[in-house]
DNA sequence: TGAGTCTTTGCAACCGGTTGCAACACTTCC
DNA sequence: GGAAGTGTTGCAACCGGTTGCAAAGACTCA
C-alpha cells in the first residue's frame, strides 16, 4: 500500500540506509547516490514516515497544543496564529480541547503516548498547576496567556495582567472618571484575579473615588449582558473596566437596551482587543495584548526547552497598549 | 527515560508479548498474568507508545483536522465540536491550518507522513478537487461543510446549499419583500455559487420582483460592512439575504450607520446562525446550519471509511431552519 | 606509486511495540 | 489413564525507519 524506504532502495539499487541518509539533512552521501534515490523515490511517490523514524531519533515534531478556550472568538485569532507559526516551523499541533476538565492526568497520558516534542498550554484561566504537571512529567511545557509569577515553575509567556488593571484605571482617571467598577470575569480565573488586584490597587490609594467590583459567571457575552443588567437595577457606576473584550460587549448590550449611551452616560474599557473590538457598530475602547508575540515567543521557548531540557522557568511579559475608541469620554474633557 | 514494555516485562517477570497483550483489548491473558503486569506497569508508570504501536496495527487514531477558516466565528464552534467529538472517540485532531494554500499536494504529504488514519476537510469555500487528490491517495477523507452534488466524488457532509437559496428568497416573498437583492461571498466560493443559484432560481421566476445581486470580497464584516456601503450609495434594496451571518453583521452596521433602521427600511436575512447572531445587540434572523449533526455525521463517516475503504462516495445533506429574529419584518404584514 | 586522509557505503543492531505459530498447561470427558 | 479441546505463553520475525562501526573508495600529496 504505502511506499516504504526498502522498496525505493531495491529499485534504486542501493542500501536502505543510502535511502534513510538522503532525506536526513546533513548525512552523508554523494551526489550520484542522492541522484539515484531521489529518482526512485519520484517514481515511486515515496515520503518518510514521521513516526517511524520518531522511534529512533526522539522527536517526533508534533506539539500538543492544549486549551480551554473554545468559546471565546479571541482564541480563533489565537489558534490562526499557533498553527501557522508551527507549520511555518515544521511542526505539527495536535490539539487537545479541556473543555471542562481541568486534571492534567488525561492529557498528560494521551499527549504521552503521542510522544509529542513539547506542549502549549494556551488558556488565560487553567491554573498553574495544570502546566505544573507536565513539568514534573519532564515534558517541555509553555504557558500561553498564563498568570504571571515572580518565580514561576513553569515557562509563561503572557501580559503582566495586574499591570494591565493599574493601566485601567490610570486611564479611567484621567478621563475624570470618579464612581469606577470592575467587572470581572469568573472570580476564580488567573486573569481576572490580577486584574483586579491591578485596578484595586491604584483605586482604593486614590481619594475621592466610589470603588466597587462585581464578577460575571463566565467569559461570554451572556454572562456580561446580565451581569450588566444587574448592575443596571441601581444607579450604575460611571465607567467600568470590564475582564476582557467579549464580556465588555454583553455589558454594553445590556447597557443600550436600557436606553443608555456609551460613552455619554457609561464608560467602558475591555481587554484583548479582538478583532470584533474595531466594528464600528461596537467600536471598544481596550486594552490591547501583543497576541502574536506572545505566540511566537512561546513557541521558539518550547523550542528552546526541547533541545535544553533543563533550562530554569522564566516568564516572558509584553507589554500591552490602550486601543482608544469610542466607548471612553476623551482626554481633555476632565472635570 | 520513557518506561518500555521491555522494563514492565522485566518486572512482572513475563515476556514482552504478554504486556503488550494485556494492553490490547480482546488478547488472550489470564488473570493472574494481567494483575502481575498491571501491578508492575503501575509501579513504573507505563503507558504504551501509541506511535510504536501504529507501526505494526497500521492504525495511529490521528485524524487530519484541515481548514482554512480561521477568521469566520463560527468556526470556533467548529473546532469545538470537532476536537470534542473525535476526542470522544478516542481521536486525535492533527490540525492543519490551510490559510491561503489550496495546492492539495503539501497537505497531502505531510498527513501522509504522520500516517492519518483519516482527514477531515471543515470548509465551506474550497473546492471538491481538494478532497478528492485525499481520495484519490486512498486515504480516508470526508469534506464536511463542502459542495454538494449529486453524484460526488468524495464523501461530503452539509447543507443543500442551493435549498437555503431558494428558502431565503421564500422567506423573503412570503413577508412581501418585492426589491430583493443578494449580497453574497466571495464570487468564487462554492458555498456562494450554490446560495445565489437557489436564491436567483425563485426570484427570476417570480413576476413583479426586482432583483439583483453583488459580491462581498470575503466573508468577512470588513467586506460585508464596505460592500453595504457601496450599495447604499445608490437607494438599496428592501432586502437581503447575505452570505452569511458575519457578512450580515458588517452589512448591518453599515446600514444603521447610514442611519437607515432594520427591519424598518431594510430587512437581512444571513445564514449560519453562529452564537453572536442571537446577541442581543445584533438579533439576526437567519438560517440555521445544524453544525453538531454535520460535525457528528462527519466523524462517524470517516470512521466508517477506515473500516471499509472502498465505500462508494455520498453526500449526507442535512435541512436548515429559519430562526426569525429581529432583521426582517415579521410574516403577516403582507402588502 | 603508495601512504595518509577524508568521504561514502552497507551491515547489523536497534527504536517500542505486535502477532503468527507452536509449545505448553489445564480441563473435560470417555 | 489418555485423548481431545480450550486457554495461555514465549519465541522470533516484523512494522519503517536510524545510526555506530568498519570496510571500501576517492582524493591529496610527496
Amino acid at each position: 500500500m504505502t511506499v516504504t524506504l526498502k522498496e525505493v532502495a531495491e529499485r534504486a539499487g542501493v542500501s536502505r540506509s543510502a535511502v534513510s541518509r538522503t532525506f536526513t539533512a546533513g548525512a552523508s552521501v554523494s551526489v550520484k547516490t542522492r541522484r539515484k534515490v531521489e529518482q526512485a523515490a519520484d517514481e515511486l511517490g515515496y515520503s518518510p514516515n514521521a513516526l517511524a523514524s520518531s522511534l529512533t531519533t526522539g522527536r517526533t515534531k508534533l506539539i500538543g497544543l492544549i486549551s480551554n478556550n473554545f468559546h471565546n472568538p479571541l482564541f480563533l485569532e489565537v489558534f490562526d496564529l499557533f498553527t501557522r507559526s508551527l507549520q511555518d516551523r515544521g511542526l505539527r499541533p495536535l490539539l487537545v480541547n479541556l473543555s471542562d476538565e481541568t486534571d492534567p492526568a488525561n492529557s498528560l497520558r494521551l499527549l504521552r503516548q503521542y510522544s509529542v516534542d513539547g506542549v502549549v498550554v494556551a488558556s488565560s484561566t487553567l491554573s498553574p498547576e495544570f502546566s505544573l504537571a507536565f513539568h514534573n512529567a519532564r515534558i517541555p511545557i509553555v504557558h500561553s496567556f498564563g498568570k504571571f509569577a515572580n518565580a514561576p515553575k513553569v515557562h509563561v509567556v503572557g501580559i503582566d495582567n495586574i499591570e494591565c488593571g493599574r493601566m485601567a484605571a490610570r486611564t479611567l482617571l484621567a478621563r475624570g472618571y470618579r464612581r469606577i467598577a470592575f467587572l470581572g470575569g469568573p472570580a476564580d480565573a488567573t486573569s481576572t484575579i490580577d486584574r483586579r488586584a491591578g485596578f484595586r490597587e491604584v483605586l482604593r490609594d486614590t481619594s475621592g473615588v466610589d470603588y466597587s467590583e462585581s464578577h460575571a459567571t463566565a467569559y461570554s457575552f451572556d454572562a456580561g449582558r446580565s451581569e450588566m443588567q444587574r448592575l443596571l437595577r441601581c444607579p450604575p457606576a460611571e465607567a467600568y473596566f470590564c475582564g476582557d473584550d467579549v464580556l465588555s460587549i454583553g455589558a454594553l448590550s445590556a447597557i443600550e437596551e436600557q436606553g443608555l449611551l456609551v460613552p455619554q452616560h457609561v464608560g467602558l474599557i475591555g481587554l484583548n482587543d479582538m478583532a470584533m473590538a474595531r466594528w464600528q457598530n461596537i467600536d471598544l475602547t481596550t486594552i490591547r495584548q501583543p497576541i502574536r508575540q506572545i505566540i511566537d515567543s512561546s513557541i521558539e521557548l518550547v523550542m528552546a526547552m526541547i533541545d535544553t531540557p533543563d533550562r530554569l522557568p522564566e516568564a516572558r511579559l509584553f507589554a500591552c497598549d490602550i486601543i482608544e475608541r469610542g466607548t471612553l469620554r476623551p482626554l481633555q474633557q476632565t472635570e
